[in-house]
DNA sequence: TTCTATGCAAAATCTTTGCAATTAG
DNA sequence: CTAATTGCAAAGATTTTGCATAGAA
C-alpha cells in the first residue's frame, strides 16, 4: 500500500467509526502516509510546524495517534530512548522491523523472511495469545562506525 | 551465572573502574542479582522501599543504572510503555527475550535457538555494526486471555 | 584528606487531561 | 443544532541535574 492509499483508507476507517474530518488529523495522516518508518510525537510536531504543513498542537498529536492506534491504523514501535514511536500499518506486505544506531539515533527498517518464520513458529509455543512482535537490532550505522 | 555470582563480579568490575562501595548501589545490585527479568527504575525503588532492604532515592537509582549500563553489567530493555527497564547481563547462557502482556503489563522471559540463529545470520547482512538485539512479543497472557 | 556516593529538590522531558472555543455533518 | 475536533494550559509521570553532605579508601 502506498502512502496516499493508506491515507485514503485511514480516512474511510475513521468515517466508518463516526469521526469527522479535522485539519489536524488530516495533517498527521498525510505526514505518516509519506513516511517509511516510525516517528515520535515530538518528531511529528516538529515536522508539521517546520514544513509548509499545518502546525498541530502536541496534545492533539497524542490524541490523534492514540485514536489511530485503537483503530489499528498505526502501531506503536518501542525502539528505546524511553519514547514511543508510531508508524502506519500497511498489512503484511510491508511488515518490517528496525535497525537503530545507538550513536546518532537513526532508525532504519529491515525485513527478513527467515526471521518471520522463526517468530511465527515460536508464537505457537508460547504462553501468550500473540498479537504482534517487534524486533530491534542495535549497533552503529556506517556513518558512526566510521 | 547465578545472581550472587553476578553481584560479586559486578562489584569487582566496579572496583576495577575505581568506584567505591556505597550502600545504595549494593542494594540495587543485590536486587537485580535476584531478578530473572527486567525491572524499571520505579519498580526497583518500590522493591527497595518495600522489603527489608535499604531504601534508595530515585535519583541514585537512575545514576546507578546508568553507570552499570556503561560498564556492561546491566542492559536496557525497551519493552514499551514509554519506560525503560534494566536487567543484569549474564553472558550468552542466559540470553533471552521478552513476552509482554498488553493487558496487565506482565513481562516474562523466553528464549529460542532457531530465532537466535536467524538473528545472527541476519546480523551479517545488515548495514550496521550490530551490538545487540531485542525481541518483544506482545499479546495477552493466560490470565488475561481468560 | 580526597574523591566517590547519595539524597533532596528543582529542572527537563514526554504524555495525558480538563476545559472552552471551533468546526464538520 | 449536536457531537467531534482542536488548542491551550495545567497536571502526571519518568528521567536528569545541581548542590551539599556523608562515606569509603
Amino acid at each position: 500500500m502506498r502512502g496516499a492509499a493508506w491515507v485514503d483508507s485511514a480516512q474511510a476507517t475513521l468515517a466508518a467509526a463516526g469521526r469527522k474530518r479535522g485539519g489536524a488529523r488530516r495533517a498527521v495522516l498525510e505526514l505518516l502516509g509519506g513516511q517509511r518508518c516510525a516517528l515520535s510525537a515530538v518528531e511529528i510536531e516538529d515536522a508539521l510546524r517546520g514544513a509548509r504543513r499545518r502546525p498541530v498542537s502536541r496534545a492533539s498529536i497524542y490524541r490523534i495517534l492514540d485514536e489511530l492506534e485503537r483503530l489499528g491504523l498505526v502501531q506503536r514501535v518501542d525502539i528505546g530512548q524511553a519514547m514511543v514511536r508510531y508508524e502506519r500499518v500497511c498489512g503484511q506486505e510491508e511488515h518490517h522491523h528496525h535497525l537503530v544506531c545507538d550513536e546518532c539515533g537513526t532508525v532504519m527498517p529491515f525485513s527478513d523472511p527467515a526471521l518471520e518464520r522463526a517468530i511465527s513458529s515460536l508464537s505457537e509455543r508460547v504462553p501468550l495469545a500473540v498479537s504482534e512482535h517487534e524486533i530491534v537490532i542495535h549497533g552503529a550505522c556506517r556513518d558512526c562506525a566510521g
